[in-house]
DNA sequence: ACACGATGTCCGAGCACTTGACATCCGGAG
DNA sequence: CTCCGGATGTCAAGTGCTCGGACATCGTGT
């Protein structure tokens, strides 16, 4: 079920998403070298490849382990609250608060190198958003028994395409765009509420 | 240098000692298999014997590791005085009383399906001796400097055994013990020392 | 035009772990 | 007493992953 062997396999990929990790925000995607992420992991070139395929393929590991443990925190926001409404509010601010200072995102958006990176939230971002989309709706069908399960996942899709945009192009401080969010779907889950028996 | 093969086989190794350390302090010697330390590691029963050889290499192997954990203990508390007798009642003190906790040795010592493992510690107790007497050894002289190298090894010599020896057959609390050594092997110390230019 | 560094691919060798079978020994049950 | 189950220890073949080196390709800067 678990050898060891298992364990050490997961332990591979932890180790070279960390040192890669590591050189994308340090250098941005450019700075990221595949030979640098051997070394530091103390493995052969070859067996990241055979762990990534290339280099876009280890990106994509990169953001989607960052994006797991990210949605661990902004879900854990979300269960605080008991009235939906509020969950959502706490939801996107800590999702704008944290991306604001999260190093990989900086360095996605921000870094001289990293055009391709910024693709990553963008026009090539369907992996970060189903992978986002997947833990929020399970979280709220779960936390929301009272919103019909449709509804609740229309209204995560809408809140998460436009944090994701807040995040790509920032507005508001994340509290504003929280309240401003809040209030506009406030009145579409009242009404999903009262006509849900 | 170090490379992710090397932890991952150092952790190997680790980890059987942890299930084997588990087993013997829970069933005693006798208690240990090796199929279950395989079992509990994840690995197939042939990898154990690759490891260690057979099962009293198994035991050796832990016995060394929690010798020298038990070392690093008790030098430190060697370490915390300057002058050589206060260390030397220190460390023996430390030594008995840790002993007398140590969940493995009271498993070799006290358990009952155990007469093999005991051993470790009487007739076939060299390599156990060795490792202490080594890693004792190089601590006095470097923490000494003001007893000759070849008497700071006898004095070694002599506590490291009497000290063993309490280990096996228990007598007067470790402070009592402690203290008669220090005066036993005063004398010889403080004439080391006067003629010691 | 050319050298350089980086990505990506291929393949042969080596190594460690796995699997299954087997011999042996011992203690308890019938 | 005999037999069986469980444990230790050994062996050989199979397998998967990694390594190391060679190679083609491409973009950059000289």
């Amino acid at each position: 079920m678990d050898s060891f062997a298992d364990r050490t396999k997961r332990r591979l990929r932890d180790e070279l998403l960390d040192a890669a990790q590591d050189a994308i925000e340090t250098g941005g995607y450019d700075g990221l070298r595949m030979a640098e992420v051997a070394r530091r992991t103390g493995v052969s070139r070859q067996t990241v490849y055979n762990e990534f395929g290339d280099k876009w393929g280890v990106l994509e590991a990169v953001a989607a382990r960052e994006t797991e443990r990210f949605l661990l925190d902004v879900n854990g926001a979300l269960a605080e609250q008991t009235d939906p409404i509020d969950g959502l509010r706490a939801a996107v601010e800590r999702a704008l608060t944290l991306a604001g200072e999260n190093p990989l995102v900086k360095a996605a958006l921000g870094q001289p190198g990293s055009d391709q990176a910024s693709q990553l939230l963008t026009t090539r971002g369907q992996q970060v958003l189903e992978l986002a989309h997947l833990r929020l709706d399970a979280h709220v069908r779960e936390h929301w028994p009272e919103v019909p399960a449709e509804d609740a996942t229309s209204c995560v899709d809408v809140a998460l395409r436009v944090v994701i945009s807040h995040i790509v192009t920032p507005g508001p401080p994340p509290a504003v765009v929280a309240a401003q969010l809040a209030r506009v779907l406030s009145p579409f889950l009242a009404e999903s509420r009262r006509l849900h028996v």
